[in-house]
DNA sequence: CATCTCTGATTCTATAGAGAACTAATGAAG
DNA sequence: CTTCATTAGTTCTCTATAGAATCAGAGATG
């Protein structure tokens, strides 16, 4: 649990910087580094107000700033706690997959091979580790309803993820992350991902059982852990006309 | 120009909701309905306060809330303006054709047919008139260094926008968006747009010169002006492997 | 055991006001 | 004509305070 702050402490920073900002950037660091866990209950704004010495309004003002970076959440008479990220609603608010509308079900994993090699160029540099180094790579298939939906390639840094060989397969359930948390103390928190179509490879299209050539959604996905170090690389290729993606401008 | 409210007008609205609340959703009436048009300067703070009758404090609260809806837009010491939607970036966000990266040109745009037809089932229904209604159908073609990028179909509710049909094709230049106020009156304003991916028909791939059943991105879209009222239906293709769209999580 | 009531903690709403920072326009000075 | 200083208007920052609304848990009541 976060230790309420030094009482008195003067904010440092830029001092050209107003206050709440200074004191966002603050708690932003305390997250970010993991010294304030998920699920960890914030100070109160009373609290941060009387260790910085400034009003409560400021306090409230950078606390706003964290909750819609998506970092902090309010409950209003319980507190304020760091928000713990749902990564399997994230990929699939994009497929819906032309099931029985409306449930957001989560599609089985079933991990096809698993084995230990060196990281190709591409997966090394977006985990930011040398050439050369071993990695652990796994194939996997998502599922619903016995049908394939996604053929998933992914790859960890072996010298991260030591525990997670330990775990057989078949152990392994529907989602990766809490898995790696419980093997590793590895925990996800933000995400980047680059959305991409090409034509399906045989490979592809045998996993998937589709016609080889036909149009294939990919996406590359780097998770992140705190402070922003890549722990998992990952591409996950589903068939196109079962993707669609909805946007509203302005 | 938006006139100052009346003074001390009483905020209408359930006296249950937060007096922020009950502001931020007049003053969104104001510009949703038209009263207020892109451009125009809303009432300053104090102004807004002063009218009715609430501290200047919970004034900004509801203009903030507008701010982040997209709606308005601050600019210490100028004011706050009714924002402009600009669409030429919002589509470009994703494409990102491999051209000399980083400039983000708007293609040039190629009208290569345009009548009058009955609309389509599925784009009646989108634009909400009855089938069988006329419309103005479009092909267009766009372009960028005199390589195809995208191929649009575009339909119009022929009743919204006859004085379009008066304009020649050759003085319709690369932005649609602008000639329709300029010819009609009718001012987007927001859109719905939907991405999937499909094996390019040999008419898009003809157009776009790929080959036959490549890997083509669809983008619909349902532009909308004041009110929500459908202005605008428009199905662009461009190659996939041009295309990428990038997000973070969290 | 179940239900209600109270209490303390917390966030949320709202007010009032002072000064800082910035913008655009005006007028003065060169 | 150009440049600089002033001014009025605007948003932004920050303080201080009071009460409302909500929640979790403790305790009383049935």
């Amino acid at each position: 649990m976060p230790s309420t702050a030094d009482s008195g402490r003067a904010l440092s920073g830029d001092s050209r910087l107003p206050l709440y900002q200074r004191l966002a950037d603050l708690l932003r660091v305390e997250i970010q580094d993991g010294r304030w866990r998920p699920g960890d209950r914030a100070p109160s704004e009373n609290e941060l107000a009387d260790a910085y010495e400034i009003a409560p309004g400021t306090v409230r003002q950078a606390i706003a700033m964290l909750v819609d970076e998506g970092l902090l959440e309010r409950f209003r008479g319980r507190g304020t706690y760091v928000r713990r990220p749902r990564f399997d609603h994230s990929l699939f608010r994009f497929f819906r997959f032309r099931q029985a509308s409306g449930e957001s079900l989560v599609p089985e994993g079933r991990i096809l091979r698993r084995g230990v090699q060196p990281l190709p160029s591409h997966v090394a540099r977006a985990l930011e580790v040398e050439e050369g180094a071993d990695g652990i790579a796994m194939s996997r298939l998502r599922l619903l309803n016995e049908q394939p939906v996604l053929a998933e390639e992914i790859w960890l840094d072996a010298s991260l993820f030591a525990g997670f060989l330990d775990l057989p397969v078949e152990k392994v359930g529907a989602l990766l992350y809490p898995v790696y948390e419980a093997t590793c103390g590895h925990l996800v928190v933000s995400a980047d991902e680059v959305l991409t179509a090409e034509a399906a490879s045989p490979e592809t299209a045998r996993l998937l059982r589709i016609e080889p050539a036909q149009p294939v959604i990919v996406i590359e996905r780097v998770a992140r852990g705190f402070n922003g170090v890549p722990l998992e690389w990952r591409r996950s290729r589903g068939r196109a006309d079962q993707f669609h993606y909805r946007t509203e401008i302005r």
